[in-house]
DNA sequence: TCATAATGTGAATAATTGCTTGTATTTACA
DNA sequence: TGTAAATACAAGCAATTATTCACATTATGA
């Protein structure tokens, strides 16, 4: 299944009805992947889900990794998204105020799917480097640091792209680790994990 | 592959030659994993790589998941006896130094080879609840708790267990995350992590 | 030395997988 | 309305997979 290169979907959806198609295989992988792990998301189970035939799944794929690598790209840029739109509209609030906005998006879209979570990071690790997963990453760890670069002067570390990484790092491994042993409690994470932050960010 | 119940090896190695094939075994299994990913490590490929038969195999193991919650089962137990040793033998230190051990050697183990702890990470949530796994992995989490016992004056939080496992999830995903992003330096990264969880842990 | 147990072999198999292809159906629009 | 493009279908192929089994080799210990 391994990719050569990451080739663009081989037909771009233009009516309706293949964009229902086409989302409802992403959210069919989505479902597969949380619920009965990696072995059970198999073509033909993915079409299955979907409502679809395999052929239609290939005519918007050009193989499997693609759509994890697709689910991958979606994941991102909806955090993505809610970053930018974080960032944009609290300009002059504290950073506390700021991160704990951060740190709820972040926390509340890996807990809703953990399992999901999990796999798409091994894959964002395995897959061959596609473009536009790095392009997406990378906006996030922009966006990151331009938040920490704001408040540079209430913070002890340097305002680099290592920091930024950090900060998303602690998120999803904290994130990760709990939901791993069970916590729900999202309130209770979210405190956590902003003490974490802020402890790091404070210290040099 | 995914087992029903976690069967134990159908035959224990006795003689030094069977002992060998065993660990020959998950050797092979890590290096692949690690190497060319989940996809390429099928029976037949690992029991070549071992130089065994894949009869051999079968012999020690009663599927192919059996060799991953093994292998996992080895990274936790391994990380297990160096916490312990290191645990015991720095009482009287401070909490920097002994975190400073703790950090250094958590980064050293998931460092040597990032993409199969990644891997390990994933199974472990996946596999079917296997008890010697979660006792693995209780003894890991009681060990850095009962270090954080020891040093409660100096910490603000309240050393629960939830405390030791953010502990662990914080080195896990900043180095997780670290390795991902190519960086090799292992000394600043341990630095940061130091920084990391020393905030979190002085902070309430 | 010899019998028995332990260990090793690898061809064979049944099931599953990713994916193609030829065909049928639906939509857009002139 | 008619026709060409877009979309959907699903049987089926080739390749790969996990696992078994009947047999060979090696070690043990009496």
């Amino acid at each position: 299944m391994t990719r050569k290169q990451p080739a663009t979907p081989r037909k771009r959806p233009l009516q309706a009805r293949s964009r229902e198609t086409y989302t409802a295989i992403l959210e069919a992988t989505a479902r597969i992947l949380e619920a009965q792990g990696l072995e059970a998301a198999n073509t033909n189970a993915i079409a299955e889900r979907a409502g679809v035939s395999v052929g239609s799944l290939y005519q918007y794929f050009p193989d499997k990794a693609a759509i994890f690598a697709e689910l991958i790209i979606a994941a991102e840029t909806e955090l993505g998204d809610m970053l930018e739109a974080l960032v944009s509209s609290t300009r002059g609030q504290t950073l506390e105020e700021r991160l704990a906005l951060l740190v709820q998006a972040g926390v509340q879209q890996q807990m809703a799917r953990p399992q999901l979570a999990r796999l798409l990071d091994y894959f964002e690790a395995t897959l061959p480097a596609d473009p536009r997963m790095r392009a997406a990453d990378d906006r996030i760890l922009k966006l990151i640091g331009r938040l920490l670069q704001e408040h540079r002067d209430m913070i002890a570390r340097p305002t680099t792209a290592t920091t930024a990484l950090d900060v998303l790092s602690i998120v999803k491994g904290m994130v990760d680790g709990a939901s791993f042993a069970g916590e729900t409690r999202q309130r209770q994470l979210e405190e956590r994990v902003m003490t974490a932050l802020l402890g790091y960010l404070r210290h040099s």
